[in-house]
DNA sequence: CAACCACCAGACCGATCGGTCTATTCCCTC
DNA sequence: GAGGGAATAGACCGATCGGTCTGGTGGTTG
């Protein structure tokens, strides 16, 4: 659900959005079988557009990774966000283990599609790598102000050890579903964060 | 340092082990680069090897890859193994985050082989991905080991929960130290797995 | 000595890689 | 209706992929 850049910003938005198709096509598949594993080739195949139209949009695969990336970013924190923010301030640290069960339950689900793609980036220094990191500073930002708005007495220095070690039990909690089993991992996770938020005061 | 597999064992042992040479590169090259972004090429050439030693030893690429992994887990595992197990047992759990402090810090860090190679893997059967799973297992066992050793009293579930708890700390925490930064992820992983470890009475 | 075997160098295979280029068609706006 | 931009199919490029094959060398063992 990201800005849709071509679509009615620029007056050049009455073709059928071969944009939107290559990175939806990417997206399944470099989620799925990781992205030095699928070609160029295939991807267009999948998306049904002429690889003409990849490089009219895209720079190099590596732009249409990154493209990828960002865009599931936008997604993903928009998805949590909204699902977390629905219920009270009190219930948000709560619910972000809630919304984790729901994830890990997805059918397709194959772990963190950022953790995976740093994995496989051949430089931390890319525009790939960095969209990596940059997915896990604002997920901290974000468990960070769930916190801070259930527990509003929490020193900053505090807040913020409590914030790291929520999104460090998410991270971890979210490569065992994964690679082990999805079931009970998120209770799990949500009562480790409990104990760090009690400590915290 | 594993079991150097025909070096003694066996009668046929007087060559210069290029078995050995190959698996001490393609670790190096696919630990830094991913298993996917390293061609066969690359890892004879950086073994000073010829192709056909290679197929000689090993069946295939994932073959290689698989005996690399599995190596790597037994050369890991006992390196945790012995370096938590030379102080008391009520020690235990927490050198076991002094050991992940000390391997953030190595130079060439570039998180847990086996999370990065399971999110490469194609096929959730495959060996490869199995052996990754597996690592984990093997993990889980052992600070099992260690928490019921330093915790006589704990009943077996409650031991369960808490060594699956542990375990999922220290997976965010490698995450996150490969991610993101080294410095003090250990000691708050160590500060979060007391916390469960205390809930656990 | 002869047989064997691990190892060597490197040509070779078809397939696929990321990426370029041409030529053509469609649709929308002047 | 003409022009232009977005889309198309598909040939083509050099490089590299995983893997095979040939032919030869040197050391060990019967």
């Amino acid at each position: 659900m990201p800005a849709a850049r071509s679509k009615s910003a620029s007056p050049k938005a009455r073709n059928r959005g071969a944009r939107e198709k290559l990175l939806a096509a990417a997206g399944e598949l470099f989620y799925k079988h990781g992205v030095n594993a699928v070609g160029i080739d295939r991807v267009i195949a999948k998306a049904g557009v002429a690889k003409m139209s990849l490089y009219h949009h895209f720079d190099s695969k590596d732009d249409l990774v990154a493209a990828w990336l960002q865009e599931k970013h936008t997604a993903w924190m928009a998805w949590l966000v909204e699902r977390v923010e629905r219920v009270p301030v009190n219930d948000r640290p709560r619910e972000l283990f809630a919304a984790m069960d729901e994830w890990f339950h997805t059918p397709d689900f194959k772990g963190c599609a950022f953790i995976n793609a740093a994995a496989e980036a051949k430089d931390p220094r890319s525009k790939t790598f960095q969209i990596c990191t940059g997915h896990t500073s604002d997920l901290h930002d974000a468990i960070k102000g769930w916190i801070a708005a259930a527990h509003p007495a929490l020193a900053a220095d505090t807040l913020s050890r409590a914030a790291q070690d929520i999104t460090m039990i998410v991270a971890g909690a979210i490569t065992w579903a994964w690679m082990y089993a999805p079931d009970g991992v998120a209770e799990r996770a949500r009562q480790s964060a409990e104990l760090v938020l009690r400590a915290s005061h």
